[in-house]
DNA sequence: ACCTGAACACCGTTCAAGT
DNA sequence: ACCTGAACACCGTTCAAGT
């Protein structure tokens, strides 16, 4: 790799590990154009020459993050059709819930934590962190699949928000008593969910 | 009532009028403090006088529309339509979960029947006939809609599983912590539940 | 090509001062 | 008690100017 090259990279990449070790130290930090810009030591001007809006950095930085942690994630497996690689993602997110009563278990940890009473605020932020995890963990799936272009255009915040309420309402059906399994619904469900996001939306009036 | 009282309302009340005005000409609207200040025509600090935070103000707003809109069961009135009337449906299930504190009590009522320990099978029956009602409602909905021939054919069964999954979702999001304003959001993620069940199946590859 | 930093047009919240 | 509007401490984005 050219020096030039190597040159105007460094300046890019102190952005990219100010923003990821900002979010390791906290992962509700806010990721302003200057206090990133000023842990990596550059004007924000820089900043935005590398990247064109805060979204994009973003989106970056967790690509990043995550491709890190999970090279295996099924989600780049083009093998597969996307809404399968999705569905199956998805279902990860669901595993370790499991069913029944360790579901259940699950769920009084949540319900100590942050329904018993007025949750304490450290009890807040602890579930601002959670939830902006999973809101990001699934956009990340979906920014993946907009890459290659199973994705229609569109909003993908309000996408990953569909996603993840369905995912809540899917957590706590399996700790709730059901007649029949509730596995086999569920896939069904999260089928449903994820076919109307990769579907065009409705050509509508 | 006085007339100190009614002087000291009339300001509160132009705000909470701009701010539905504002919302009903654009459900996106941003609802700035200056913004929704500007058109009641009061000061920011008169604003913030009677709703110490943007927070309080879309919560007030967002309910008082609410209570507002959703007297009888919009089902079938056609002059609305379907997307619209079936979003209204279910927003009405959601309605007495209510927010907050309020839906913290009716979950933490949900977790010492049917979370807390194995539930009794007199608590499982009593939960059997509540998400059967639920589910037998949904379905109601969609026949009607699928009567009038606004609902693509289809298993109607599953797609009120999903439109109640989705419900339960919400509902757990509600008594949750959150940063924003769930009201906001819920109304976006309904839409999209509905669109996916009022659409035709994607066609298939 | 890359970078700077000031400037712009916004936020939400606070607060001394008025009535 | 209610209201004003300036001030504060932030946003994200743009852009002329430098190297």
């Amino acid at each position: 790799m050219a020096d030039s090259e190597n040159e105007s990279r460094s300046s890019r990449d102190r952005i990219l590990i100010a923003a990821a070790t900002m979010l390791g130290e906290n992962p509700a930090a806010q990721l302003s154009v200057r206090a990133v810009a000023a842990r990596a030591g550059v004007s924000t001007g820089s900043l935005r020459y590398h990247f064109p809006t805060q979204r994009v950095l973003l989106d970056t930085v967790l690509a990043g993050i995550y491709d890190l942690v999970a090279p295996g994630d099924p989600i780049h497996d083009r093998s597969i059709p996307a809404r399968d690689r999705l569905v199956e993602c998805l279902r990860q997110v669901l595993a370790p819930v499991e069913v029944g009563e360790r579901a259940r278990e699950a769920w009084r940890k949540t319900y100590e934590s942050f329904l018993a009473s007025e949750p304490t605020s450290a009890a807040r932020e602890a579930h601002f962190a959670m939830a902006r995890q999973a809101q990001q963990r699934v956009e990340y799936w979906l920014s993946a699949l907009a890459d290659e272009g199973a994705l229609p255009d569109g909003d993908i915040t309000r996408r990953a928000r569909f996603l993840n309420t369905v995912l809540n309402g899917l957590s706590i059906e399996r700790a709730l008593p059901t007649k029949e399994s509730v596995l086999q619904s569920e896939t069904d469900t999260l089928y449903m969910a994820v076919d109307s996001v990769l579907s065009p939306p409705p050509t509508q009036r």
